[in-house]
DNA sequence: ATGAACACGTGATTC
DNA sequence: TGAATCACGTGTTCA
């Protein structure tokens, strides 16, 4: 990790400390949730944030599509990653209320680009596979209408961009052909891995359990094959959702009549980028554990681990499909490598800078068109908005603090001349209110002990220290400690010299106040 | 107008109402201005706004450049538009303190592009006229430099293009003959056109006076020939120093190698453009009334006409510096009227973007890198920021006016009676009741940790746990000790799982509570 | 040389 | 059919 949680603070401190998962959905509450991760998280793009704790740590994921909570999920990451959380099952705080359900496809649509690309015609045949906000299961079989050819570094060009169904793909990328090494099964492009996150553990202890080793074959495994029956298939059934739908993100890129070079690796000479093929294998979502109390490591920028993920997400998977477009012959005007490698550059450049933008959109409410420019303009205004009316408040709240100042001083010179009600105003009737109470009173002088044993129902502590109060009685020290559904109160009193009780008294007076019942004070 | 000021407000209406000018300089100050239409003028590109009291209504200045506030300007002004306004000359409330001038040209460089263009090398001559703050009078004369020629719809192109001498101009711009027609005096392109604004007088009502007659003649009179001895120096001097800069940003963008193509009109067959001549003449500063009381009339959208205006002098003033880039032939392939709008459209696109895009960094403040994408992040992490300072304010200002509220009603139900202070509530010492009270709050998960000390008058053990009930906070153990006239208290709480609070807010609602609590309670 | 950042022209898309 | 927006590839300029 190159962050450390402290206290409690935050989502996954949160998570840590009081044991129950945190899931937050939509970039929306990212933005608004009280914790900084979060806050990152979002402004990388991030739709979905979860905390699990684990043991000796917290397990953070992370999507940048939006995934509900649901018991089967969390089930499934318990199986994954097979940890022995005594968590409720469906307690905890899901940040997913009522306002994140109330946004599910339309919604998303506007901040979300892989859902806006959801609205090109060549994805209509997998559009049925956002709506559902459990996205769970069986969405990989959805995906199969993008057809797959095998056209080793061939340059065939596809002439008519405008058909969204002539899309050709060349296979020959190495990170393809693991995919393909898996069979045919259109369900095997839809993997994950544990990418190099996992390989911190390693050295950040054992933070996630066995079923994820760090070793490095386990990439490949991971990329390669999902054979264990069970991780595979949850994995393949939780992310089917998003790679679908960059999948078909990617079919409307490279429908364009640019020329669509590939992204993480060219086309022609597909073995160029092999070696960095392992390092960045295709990935949905993020996995990622912080260390529990704070894990002090590597001096990284932070931030950098969120934002290379994130954008690895954004930049990676579209690596399968692949197509030729209408430029023939060798590229432009290279032959060395730069010219790609800045194409390259310049792309992600443009995606970290829509990241914000959607970032922004997300933190800026009332963003009425989608248009960059009035977005800008909108947050200046909200900005500038925000501004005034925080500085209003620091007025109001100056003014009302000096009124206050000035009531108290008043109040002060002004003693209170309570309405004068002792003791002696009080009636002896004691509601049937205090089941199974004990009170124990003595005195020595003008100082007395007492002790009371009542239900904890009630704040009866407020009781007896208004009773307390009420009877001018000045609390040199007191207890109170709870145990089962019993709460147990020990103070010592001293009597002001003109108004001395007997023990019998003093127990009279405190009884009868303490059965009146509470609701009338403030 | 497209837009009314109402009551004062507003640096326009503050002006109309106190009837001193207002002065604004800098893009920072005009985004920090309590003032929508600033932070409008901002945002469309300006760097100075200034609203003139005049009779009727209120004359608005606005300048792309950083013009700072001189007595000469007033006076000029004042001749210009020959007003008899009561206000002293330079009283008022100028805005342009100490901070805007210190913030000559380092600082704007970085927000403003045109001052960012100063750097280029081929406008070093005429860099000196950047610095100096009273950029009035005799700036003009910097700017001969540049050399012009005429050469009416040729096609010379400058090979070099990187030596900023060599700079050729085409004149054949019909604006340019306009310029041309008043001689050769360098001075001549140093005009201002009343423009449209002016003829919206004319509906308006005579808000400005006499000297600026609405006759569309007067734009022409304007722009061809400066003949009033005093009007046509004043304009010259006032606004040679942008179009200086301008000039030479003009410089470095046709330096380039791309085809330029010229801004608002096209060279070679530059009497294509020639009809919308006249609606877009050259103007350095945007001269507006807004009528006094608030105006109404077409349903405009707003700022549409700050953002013409000031798109006008971003895209309009390049017109006279023209210059062959090293693309020989006819334009690439076009012939059809369509590529060069659409080059020209996503130019002004890229403009406007821009523009918002200085807007936001003047707003946000602590932009550490001058990136746009760091840029934007910043800006989401400071709006974040603001809301949750504004969201803790809010919480501060509700516990303060329950404060205030409970401290209000407790002297009304005690109508202070000063002579009655007995001896218990006693203190005759006037100082603070509250002072030297500390508090300390914890939170755990659902579990808090409250430590309160303060005097042991009033009962404060009372008061506490009358809050933590009223906050629904279970009391698992507290205890209270007296030493000397101190009472220390301690608690820990388990909050319900509904109601969790952050330390702040427990704190914040508890100190409120325990000044409120009073005598009153039961 | 290398990479980052930017502006520009261009094709595509949408309304 | 324009107008507006966007993404992309490219050239250029700074460190």
């Amino acid at each position: 990790m190159t962050q450390s949680f402290i206290n409690g603070g935050g989502l996954p401190g949160q998570a840590f400390y009081t044991g129950a998962p945190a899931w937050v959905t939509g970039a929306d509450r990212l933005a608004a949730a009280p914790c900084d991760r979060a806050r990152q998280a979002q402004l990388f793009g991030l739709q979905t944030m979860v905390c699990v704790p684990v043991g000796s740590g917290v397990l953070e994921l992370g999507s940048t599509d939006v995934v509900f909570h649901s018991p089967e999920i969390m089930g499934k990451i318990r199986v994954l990653f097979n940890f022995s959380t005594p968590d409720a099952p469906s307690v905890a705080s899901w940040l997913t209320p009522q306002t994140a359900a109330a946004t599910p496809a339309t919604d998303q649509g506007e901040t979300d680009p892989s859902v806006l690309w959801l609205t090109d015609p060549s994805a209509v045949d997998i559009k049925d596979s956002v709506s559902p906000v459990s996205a769970t299961a069986d969405l990989s079989v959805t995906k199969p209408p993008i057809q797959l050819e095998n056209n080793p570094s061939s340059s065939i060009l596809t002439e008519s961009p405008s058909s969204s169904m002539q899309i050709q793909r060349t296979h020959n990328q190495p990170q393809q052909q693991l995919h393909q090494s898996s069979g045919s099964d259109p369900h095997t492009h839809l993997v994950f891995s544990k990418k190099f996150n996992f390989s911190e553990f390693a050295s950040n202890g054992s933070v996630v359990p066995q079923s994820a080793k760090p070793e490095p074959s386990d990439i490949l495994d991971f990329a390669g094959s999902n054979r264990n029956p069970s991780p595979a298939p949850v994995t393949g059934s939780f992310f089917s959702h998003h790679q679908a739908i960059t999948a078909a993100a990617d079919d409307k890129r490279n429908k364009r009549s640019t020329g669509a070079t590939s992204r993480a690796s060219n086309n022609d000479e597909g073995m160029i980028s092999f070696s960095s093929a392992p390092a960045r294998p295709p990935s949905d979502v993020l996995f990622k554990s912080s260390g529990g109390g704070g894990i002090l490591d590597g001096p990284d920028s932070d931030q950098s681990d969120l934002e290379a993920s994130a954008r690895e997400v954004e930049s990676i998977q579209p690596v399968e499909p692949e197509k030729r477009p209408k430029k023939r012959g060798r590229k432009p005007a290279n032959g060395r490598e730069e010219p790609l490698n800045h194409v390259e550059a310049e792309r992600q450049r443009r995606e970290k800078l829509n990241q914000r933008f959607y970032a922004l959109r997300a933190v800026v409410p009332n963003v009425s068109k989608m248009d960059k420019a009035s977005l800008l303009g909108d947050a200046v205004s909200y900005i500038n908005e925000l501004r005034s009316k925080l500085e209003a408040l620091e007025i109001d709240k100056e003014e009302l603090r000096a009124q206050a100042e000035a009531l108290e001083k008043e109040r002060e010179s002004n003693p209170m001349p309570p309405p004068d009600h002792d003791l002696r105003t009080m009636n002896g009737s004691g509601g049937g209110r205090c089941h199974g109470v004990e009170m124990e009173v003595k005195t020595l002088g003008s100082e007395a002990m007492i002790r009371l044993q009542c239900l904890k129902r009630n704040h009866p502590a407020a009781k007896l220290m208004a009773a307390l109060r009420d009877l001018d009685l000045d609390v040199h020290y007191a207890s109170v400690s709870v145990v089962e559904e019993f709460m147990i109160q020990q103070a010592t009193v001293k009597m002001s010299p003109s108004r001395a009780y007997t023990p019998e008294q003093l127990r009279a007076a405190l009884y009868s106040k303490l059965a009146a019942e509470a609701p009338i004070s403030r």
